[in-house]
DNA sequence: AACGCTATCAACCGCTCTCGC
DNA sequence: AGCGAGAGCGGTTGATAGCGT
């Protein structure tokens, strides 16, 4: 007991605004990370990864709150099919969104859709376009790459692009799984595919390769069979 | 109005990973 | 190679709001 130096008692529980304001002052003036260094000088009485997680989750810019778009939702469930609970792998794809506020949402809204009874019915229900959608995931995907992809221009133009640049195009920049598909708005009035499903698994594969450093092995094969 | 139940989600906990020494 | 500190991740908990009886 005698000398011994007690560790200070660290605050738990909800955020108050001051708090907030405190942690957001502090992480913009001295920059993010370092979490130890903001739990000790800040002032706030709060351990370093509860600074950490207010911060990552509630206050840092670009944050989005709210009702998840019905395209976040099958983002998510899509992603959850490829990658399994890597709930910041996935929140990666969701600009704006959270691990914690992707996890929290899996599992009160979608996992009771894929709960195991739902999930056989899911599977013997299967529609000829998830058949074909599990069909295509196998296929190696330079066989995809001869295949072409049509977009309009707002002049009316056709434009067609192999997949093979489009990957090329995803692979260099910081491919999110809904941005990069579509060119800039400016230049095009719509995209369509010959054939969306047959472009999707490459998409998939780019997803896998990220999360796993492979994308057509037997394992990821199998994963992709629920 | 009061109570109990359920759904939601912010926050915590424990573990793993990464990096510097 | 081994160790320790810090950061990150995923699972779980608990407070509370909302709803039904």
């Amino acid at each position: 007991m005698e000398g011994k130096e007690l560790k200070p008692r660290m605050k738990k529980g909800f955020w108050k605004p001051e708090e907030d304001l405190i942690l957001k002052k502090y992480v913009e003036t001295h920059g993010e990370g370092n979490w130890t260094a903001v739990s000790k000088k800040s002032g706030l009485m709060r351990g370093a990864k509860s600074c950490r997680l207010r911060w990552k989750n509630y206050l840092r810019p670009n944050i989005k709150r709210g009702m998840m778009s019905d395209d976040e939702k099958d983002l998510i469930i899509r992603l959850h099919k490829l990658l399994g609970n890597r709930w910041s792998l996935i929140a990666g794809r969701l600009p704006g969104r959270t691990d914690n506020e992707v996890k929290n949402y899996w599992n009160t809204h979608l996992n009771k859709r894929n709960s195991p009874r739902d999930k056989t019915v899911h599977v013997n229900s299967q529609t000829e376009k998830e058949q074909q959608f599990l069909l295509n995931s196998h296929v190696k995907q330079q066989d995809h790459l001869e295949k072409q992809i049509s977009v309009s221009t707002k002049g009316g133009e056709i434009d067609t692009f192999t997949i093979d640049s489009w990957v090329q195009n995803l692979k260099n920049v910081d491919y999110g799984i809904n941005i990069p598909l579509l060119p800039p708005e400016e230049e095009y009035s719509s995209i369509f595919f010959h054939n969306d499903d047959m472009f999707m698994p490459i998409l998939d594969n780019l997803v896998l390769l990220e999360a796993f450093g492979t994308n057509g092995d037997e394992t990821m094969q199998e994963s992709l069979f629920f």
